[in-house]
DNA sequence: CCTACCGATCGGTAGG
DNA sequence: CCTACCGATCGGTAGG
């Protein structure tokens, strides 16, 4: 007996290749007959799977948004004390775009072609654990453990961009430079940023005063 | 007499929409046709000016880097004392744009569809100014007003990667918050960060515990 | 899941 | 700076 293909076997090869292929060129730059041969099918079994291409792009994108939705509240929960759950929460976020760069590019090349829409997704997606690292850092503020200038909401956000930016971008950015850093000092010097503007100064809470954390 | 257009009008004129146009849909997402209807031209005449839609993108793009080439090194020459030097550099990069978020978003764009291409335009454009920051970031960690943790080239392209993302996508990235921050609070943020990062802890160095430098 | 076909739009050229 | 035209590729459909 010949080794049938199981349903949605096609299906995610289909989508594995799309996202591959829309983080690299972007959905624009990318034609649904370059998905459909990468995934080894013809252009309409594609579009039978997804209807259309703009279908094919939606469950990219929702495959994409539904990991950080299931995944990251689970770790954030894990972690208790409170550095630890600074340090396990940007883990898993680091983690998470650093295992599979794509979904960083991806990312920001939706926010750059869909800024509407990607506001309506995250606000849907990500605000119920955003919202615990605000409370997180506001609790924090109230014990005095972390600097009063903060703005919390623009605190998150700025992180998270310096983070998406640079596994997204980074190969490129780090030549305005001489001397390149590499992508690990890259990760350590935003743990070490992101650290220190956020604690207030002791300095051997942990790691001393460099923030080699990875 | 008729308000003959002098010879570069039309020329400006591409390149100003075909700026925004890139910008906004993307290089691929963009047609030489939806340029010329902007600029009030037929296809042909574009391509007579530019050679090819390739070549349309390359003048773009020299454009947005030589500005950067010619007017920052002047900004930053001017600031003369170290906390001075550090708020005029960086308000000098957040200002270009700000002014012009469409060059944020080229850019991020730019470093997203041909991150070897931007590498090479990197090193020839901003090398230069960037080793002034850096030099002057190690020159303060040896006279003791600065971090012994930091990277200085890290730290560089860190900063500018939550500047430029903050600016081309700052729109959607907000919405991952219950209580999105106005752009204000966004910037005042990321000067914040910047600079508690960078130098040690003298409270009341300037602006106090806050980083409302705008 | 495929072959065969569709109209529309793409970047670019000829010629003036 | 334009009109008229080119082959190639686009996303999508008919029909099986």
């Amino acid at each position: 007996m010949s080794a049938a293909p199981e349903p949605s076997d096609v299906r995610s090869r289909i989508l594995t290749e799309a996202t591959r292929l829309f983080a690299a060129r972007g959905y624009e730059g990318t034609s649904i007959q370059q998905v459909a041969a990468a995934a080894g099918i013809t252009r309409p079994t594609l579009i039978y799977h997804f209807g259309s291409k703009e279908g094919l792009r939606r469950e990219v994108l929702e495959q994409l948004l539904s990991h950080w939705r299931d995944d990251l509240p689970r770790v954030l929960a894990a972690a208790q004390t409170g550095t630890d759950r600074f340090r396990s929460a940007l883990d898993a976020v680091l983690s998470f775009f650093r295992d599979a760069p794509d979904r960083a590019r991806l990312l920001s090349r939706e926010m750059l072609d869909r800024p509407e829409e990607m506001t309506t997704l995250f606000a849907e997606h990500l605000q119920p654990w955003t919202s615990l690292i605000t409370d997180y850092i506001r609790r924090g503020q109230a014990e005095g453990r972390i600097r009063l200038g903060i703005d919390p909401e623009a605190y998150l956000v700025q992180i998270l961009h310096a983070a998406i930016g640079v596994i997204a971008t980074g190969g490129a950015t780090q030549h305005i430079l001489r001397d390149p850093p590499s992508a690990e000092r890259q990760l350590a010097e935003l743990f070490r940023i992101a650290k220190v503007s956020l604690f207030k100064d002791r300095p051997h809470d942990f790691g001393a005063s460099d923030g080699q954390l990875l």
